[in-house]
DNA sequence: CTGAAAGCGCTTACAG
DNA sequence: CTGAAAGCGCTTACAG
């Protein structure tokens, strides 16, 4: 049964294999020298042969820093390519100072969200990068006054005076709006996840903010809402437009929606019809006919720059609260730019 | 500086607010019963007002069992929709068990691999997931011979009696290269990235199989490898295609590669001349003219077979080696099925 | 119902 | 050059 899982041989256990007191293990394990050349090569020999590896968790314990190398990312779907590029991002930056990075889906859920943070805090990670509705209760909360670092992506910088990175989803959704409405569209629809969750309310404030200046009132039936995957939302796209008389354009305020309705719109070869500018960038958007127009994100150098800030914090690090706003352009591809035919 | 980051609270903190032994205050966060309800109230109060979090290493490491209730999944791009839908689907089963995952990017670099696996192991994770060359060397090697927990995703069985699931990487290029054989094509381009990594070797291997089964040469030049991003593909198969006399089909082995292609090939405004056949499934391939027909895989799936056979590893099982092979039928949706203009 | 001792696997600080 | 003691933050096993 050499599959069995053994007990993990420790310092003790090479102490005893080649006879010397598991401190001098220690001392040739670390490096630290002052060991004759004799016992470095057996206690060497000896760490091969019985497969040990130091345990970085009692190590570090001992140390009393008390650091563990590891942050924690809550995030809210880790296969919504939004999300792991910004991972991506995360990890690039903690690669560079032997950091791990512990990642968790959130799918929105708040109880969630407090199990992961619990589950980050128990295991010590050094610091949580939280894409949250709010530190405003629970656990988060406490991790904030107690002094973890943590950094937000997306959350309204007035409530808190916390680190924060995000789009500047406001701004973008008035440019996505904008777009449509120099073009001659006056009945637009706007498709967004849950409006609670500060992105998709920022994005439907700034599309209802620039309807009101123009002087366009938003009928209720033109607001549609839902968590849903991209396959979820093609056929509610496709039922939204079968009505008599649908809007002219939509803003699809994320990228899952984007997909579902440039699908749906397809199917109902509405594609040349329908005016369509998305939030978030989505792949192959460019080869599509017309090519998807949308108000990019950049997940990557969100995560970038999250990450920055937060080992910054780690280190140290009393400045006040950063707030990184990353602003962006309209893509024209050809969705965006369709006129209206009434 | 209420930001400053002070000591975390330990229980000895906790108890010497109360005013009680360490020992109490241990029973009442772990619900042990046995306490006062005075002195349960006190601490919880106590716990409350200072903020104490249980530290789950130390916790653990007194435990013995050494279960960490962390497991660590080494992949090549999280950025890559592929892998990052695996890690949802081992993160779902994990998440089941309260467990969590370490994930990491490596780029295919060996050497990255390596040190992840260090660092995954020096953490004590409780058992790993890896994309790897192969266990032959190394690291993953000696825990392997350990006894840790550990299952591959794509590796070949023949090598090494390990769990592993994958993709039916060889019969899948089976399937598209023969899909376009019967449709006429004899000059059939094949571009996959680093044929060393299993997955496209394997992937080569069936192309080629099926080229030589129906007497059809394979020129070098029509082999193109190469490990990019989608947008760094896109150039080098755009000056790819630019000769004179290119094939009439090909056969993409990578999902970036997929991407790339389809952008060039409307560039060039050659896709609806020149047939595509890709591997593993992409974004909107079926809203593009002509859709793009592949072979896809189940991401979800394999990350939530490889998370179970790895639960079931940790919870002690001592079966014979697993290995789930995942097969999947070409998809057809227009470029695909194209006709050789030759 | 409450606590003092021992120990998980290590490092730190101190002896010899 | 090598080792015995103490302790990181906890739980286990044993007393009172």
């Amino acid at each position: 049964m050499s599959e069995t899982q053994r007990r993990r041989p420790t310092m003790r256990d090479v102490a005893a294999h080649v006879g010397v007191s598991f401190k001098t293990v220690s001392r040739v394990v670390n490096g630290e020298g002052g060991v004759s050349d004799d016992l470095v090569a057996r206690i060497e020999q000896a760490v091969v042969t019985l497969g040990y590896r130091p345990d970085d968790r009692a190590r570090r314990l001992r140390q009393g820093g008390s650091r563990t190398g590891t942050i924690g990312f809550v995030l809210v779907d880790v296969s919504n390519p939004f999300f792991s590029s910004t991972l991506r991002g995360i990890e690039e930056i903690a690669r560079k100072r032997d950091y791990l990075v512990l990642a968790g889906s959130t799918d929105g859920v708040r109880e969630r969200e407090d199990q992961l943070i619990e589950a980050f805090v128990g295991r010590r990670v050094d610091g949580l990068i939280v894409v949250s509705s709010g530190p405003g209760v629970g656990l988060l909360r406490a991790e904030l006054d107690r002094g973890t670092p943590v950094v937000f992506l997306d959350l309204d910088p007035t409530d808190f005076a916390v680190d924060l990175v995000r789009s500047d989803h406001f701004g973008g959704a008035i440019l996505a709006t904008e777009h449509l409405i120099a073009r001659g569209h006056r009945d637009i629809a706007f498709l967004s996840d849950d409006p609670t969750v500060f992105s998709a309310g920022q994005r439907l404030a700034g599309f209802r903010h620039t309807m009101d200046r123009a002087g366009l009132t938003v009928e209720d039936r033109r607001i549609v809402h839902g968590r849903h995957s991209a396959e979820d939302w093609q056929p509610i796209i496709r039922e939204f437009l079968a009505e008599p008389n649908p809007p002219t354009a939509m803003f699809t305020a994320q990228n899952f929606i984007t997909m579902g309705a440039t699908r749906a719109l397809h199917e109902l070869d509405l594609h040349t019809k329908i005016a369509l500018i998305g939030f978030d960038d989505i792949d192959l958007a460019d080869v599509v006919r017309p090519g998807v127009s949308v108000v990019p994100q950049h997940p990557l150098e969100l995560g970038r720059q999250a990450a920055e800030i937060l080992f910054a914090r780690i280190e140290g690090s009393t400045a006040a609260p950063l707030q990184e706003i990353l602003h962006s352009a309209v893509i024209e591809r050809g969705s965006g730019e369709l006129l209206p035919w009434r």
